[in-house]
DNA sequence: TTGTGTTTTACGACCTCC
DNA sequence: GGAGGTCGTAAAACACAA
């Protein structure tokens, strides 16, 4: 619960607070601190409380508002229940539903002793907090599969270079054998695999990471028929590197007030990519 | 003690949907 | 046009660091 600091702080931090409480049935109002008149905050602020204001020494009796009245622990210990309950029907409504159709609403305003306007506000300001805490497991998410992602780009960058220099390896031994004795023309020459050093036969077919190539083809002969990159083909590319930036959506946009990330759209193109593909990098995603 | 950041309630402006 | 949504912000209070 986010308020719940208000129940678990010591209550000694509030000595010598010249806060007063106002209770009005079993809502409690912090008294005016400042300039603010009375009046003013009660209208402002009714439904504010924190547990400090449960220990503090005073409170203004609804009945008696001129007059001070000191709270029993009993007292103090049924406003706390009181009020944590309603927080937590609150809540408890919010999981169920984030929006407050006008029947839900009433309903929650009678059952809490609030007004249907306060239920309102609740739960916007309670969705605001969600669609914030969303967003920010979103980044975290994002930031994952990006460093996830560039792990990954390091990693067949590595495997391209090796490559690379078995290709200028093998096409300087074939120059120097073409230069010891010239070749019988048609004579099929020894398979460049044999003699390639260091690379293991998985290595060449398969680097671990979805497959790799050689992607220089300006240089050196090619041991790929395509000639296309893999490296570079964006079939292939994992995805999520930059797109997902410029595709993030509003909560409005997508609609996506049922639990799911801002970004499961795009992250799931993003996966859907991946998939057939035999890479699952983005397969952290889950929805929250 | 003071300044700063955070949390919560509340409101107004604006937008969307029926 | 009204109801209800988001967004931005004010106000109050607290926590914490300097």
């Amino acid at each position: 619960m986010d308020s719940g600091r208000f129940f678990f702080n010591h209550p000694s931090s509030c000595h010598g607070s010249n806060v007063m409480l106002f209770g009005s049935g079993d809502s409690v109002f912090r008294g005016p601190r400042s300039a603010m008149n009375m009046e003013e905050t009660l209208k402002r602020r009714p439904f504010y409380t924190s547990q400090e204001d449960l220990f503090n020494e005073e409170y203004y009796d609804e009945q008696s508002p001129e007059k001070k009245r000191r709270l029993s622990p009993e007292q103090w210990l049924n406003f706390i229940y009181n009020w944590e309950i309603k927080v937590r029907l609150l809540e408890k409504s919010f999981e169920e539903e984030n929006k407050l159709e006008p029947e839900r609403k009433s309903q929650l305003a009678s059952k809490l002793g609030l007004q249907p306007r306060q239920v309102a506000v609740w739960f916007q300001n309670r969705r605001a907090r969600w669609k914030t805490k969303q967003l920010e497991r979103d980044y975290d998410h994002l930031k994952s599969a990006y460093d996830s992602l560039l792990s990954e780009y390091d990693s067949i960058r590595k495997d391209n270079d090796k490559l690379k220099n078995e290709v200028i390896f093998l096409t300087e031994k074939v120059q120097a054998k073409e230069l010891a004795g010239a070749p019988i023309s048609g004579q099929k020459s020894e398979p460049l695999q044999a003699e390639a050093p260091h690379v293991k036969a998985e290595d060449r077919q398969s680097t671990g990471s979805g497959g790799s190539a050689v992607v220089d083809v300006e240089e050196g002969p090619h041991l790929v028929d395509s000639g296309d990159s893999y490296f570079l083909n964006a079939t292939t590319y994992p995805a999520g590197c930059v797109g997902p930036v410029d595709g993030v959506h509003s909560e409005e946009d997508d609609g996506s007030d049922d639990g799911r990330s801002y970004f499961s759209d795009v992250l799931a193109a993003a996966e859907g990519q991946n998939n057939g593909e035999g890479d699952q990098t983005l397969g952290w995603w889950v929805w929250s």
